[in-house]
DNA sequence: CTGAAAGCGCTTACAG
DNA sequence: CTGAAAGCGCTTACAG
């Protein structure tokens, strides 16, 4: 196994220049290729380039120029699928722009997600791209920002801090496409299974868009964040006479509630019809269950798009809302059913 | 909005210095904390450091330290539900050390793939992480070794290039373990349903566990990376007199075939039993499907540590092999159908 | 225990 | 068009 430290000597700036016969200054006039140079300078620098290998010391550049063309982004955490598109976006993005990116995961400790901008900071990151921001993280970011370093919020709603631009995709308007579909079905009762955190549930705008189309009711069971609550909650949901013919889900809830209503016996979407919440770049059941998505790298790749603007003087929108939701109508949908205390069933419901 | 520039200057460790009345070479001691400093130039520094927020410039350091204590990954795409596990891995593993990480997306290109490595080069990044090492890759590899930075390839199994230390959790153990299984429940014919790159095929280890447990056939219908043509083959596999009872898929194959196998009147597990591999986050089937799964997060966290002993002079063990996957049976299994001719379902198994 | 000085590898006015 | 020089903000021998 070769060694651990170079064997050769790494090249500078100042190598290339002697190679080439010219002063460092030339040489790196010529590769910045901004300033004016002689045919013949440039000729020799690059032959001199070409035969050490230079790469040039980013971290040197970076101090000297006091830019070092990276972005910071920070996550509550990286094993959630959201995640994957918009730091694919993001990569995209800044690598468009010229930028690097160093990722940070708070593993779902606010304590390290305050520390991680510190450390990004530290680093001298010329912009910090920031998942979902709470309010612990609120005075941190004022620092950030007071010290003149530009801060993006990537976010599933326009809600929270006021005084950083912000990047979103919300799905209100497909919520209010899908409920309109449900009505025309027929139904006239939904629940949603699940809870979520304040700004990004589905609820006000399912009951907004309940009220315009005529649903008569929209039930929300689970209190909790957790999927057993949940399915406790779909249970008694289920038990009731009146139990709704419709069900929104979350994608991380959408694989129990498939499977509990196979073991209640309910068949979909003959029993009651279901409408997958998914913000995931997980499509395993598109096409199979009706879902509202949302494709999270166009939020990724404008917020490193604006972090970038910024740098470069353009002052950015306070909100930027992009309207790339959709609704993926599928066989999950049905006719609300006429008699809602029919049951039936087979162990092929449960493979889901 | 705030304005772009900062406002207050930017403070240095100079300025720490003159705040607390000694030397910048005695602050920058203090703070190292490595050198003797006496208690009062201690505690003056941590005064002015506090007083003053000063944070050190990284970029500085690293110039001065040649160490810029950031590890770089390069993944061949980030969109692809193995990579969140091993990149949270990675993350946690380098930040143990104290290490941050810069991601890099080739975007699927193998020209950007070469390209990346040569900027995190640039970057002068202590060490490199590469998923899934291609030949394309090699020689960059070389040229990055020769200058002496470790490089580690996380990789699903071990094989390809072999001057460079590789981490990977193999899954073959796992294979042997479903098949033995199967062969319990009276299976005698087993097909691989989709196709997948060289050194990531189940195929070998899948046929090499039929001969052990006494299964008669091993099939792998499809010749093309595509769903269209895993389906496409599905089909005519389903259509033969002599079909296997048991399909063995990929995760983003899985809900496809679930879809296909309901559409032709299938039903799981009596007409056919499933497994899935999977080597994503996603556990949206998991406890449906009976699945082999791997958690790429300890891969990546290996590779980490790896890179991070390596760099304190620990020569790294050329192959790392993680014996973490796991075999998880479930309703999707049952026993070989008597009859293979039966034919039927309803609309629920497509619910999948 | 502490300070003055050199230097990491670049970029960028400043004179020619 | 080009070179000598200063300097970005640190760290680290080297003398005291």
């Amino acid at each position: 196994m070769a060694n651990n430290r170079g064997s050769r000597r790494i090249v500078t700036l100042r190598d290339v220049a002697e190679r080439a016969g010219v002063s460092v200054s030339t040489a790196s006039r010529v590769l910045s290729g901004t300033e004016y140079a002689s045919e013949d300078a440039i000729r020799r620098v690059k032959e001199a380039v070409q035969s050490l290998d230079y790469r040039p010391n980013e971290s040197a550049r970076a101090l000297r120029r006091a830019r070092t063309m990276t972005f910071g982004v920070v996550y509550h955490q990286l094993r959630n699928p959201t995640v994957l598109d918009s730091l694919e976006g993001v990569e995209t993005g800044a690598d468009e722009r010229g930028y690097s990116v160093l990722v940070a995961s708070a593993r779902d400790s606010m304590d390290r997600y305050v520390a991680l901008i510190q450390r990004l900071m530290e680093r001298r990151v010329d912009a910090i791209l920031l998942s979902n921001l709470t309010d612990a993280a609120r005075d941190e970011v004022d620092l950030v920002r007071s010290s003149g370093i530009p801060v993006v919020v990537m976010a599933a709603r326009m809600d929270g801090v006021s005084h950083v631009p912000m990047v979103a995709a919300p799905w209100r308007n497909r919520i209010f496409d899908m409920v309109r579909d449900l009505a025309a079905l027929g139904h006239d009762s939904i629940a949603f299974v699940g809870a979520i955190r304040g700004s990004q549930s589905p609820l006000p705008s399912l009951s907004e868009a309940a009220a315009q189309y005529g649903i008569r009711r929209v039930d929300e069971p689970a209190q909790d964040y957790g999927e057993a609550a949940a399915m406790q909650a779909l249970d008694a949901l289920l038990a009731r006479r009146d139990r709704p013919s419709a069900l929104v889900v979350l994608n991380r809830n959408l694989s129990a509630t498939l499977a509990r209503l196979g073991d209640r016996g309910f068949r979909v979407p003959e029993d009651i019809s279901v409408v997958n919440i998914n913000d995931s770049s997980s499509r395993a059941t598109t096409g199979l269950v009706a879902e509202i998505h949302v494709d999270q790298f166009q939020v990724g790749y404008q917020a490193a798009m604006t972090a970038a603007d910024w740098l470069e003087g353009t002052e950015p929108e306070n909100r930027l809302e992009l309207d790339i939701a959709e609704w993926l109508p599928a066989t999950s949908l049905g006719p609300a059913p006429a008699r809602l205390n029919q049951q039936s069933g087979d162990l092929t419901a449960r493979m889901s």
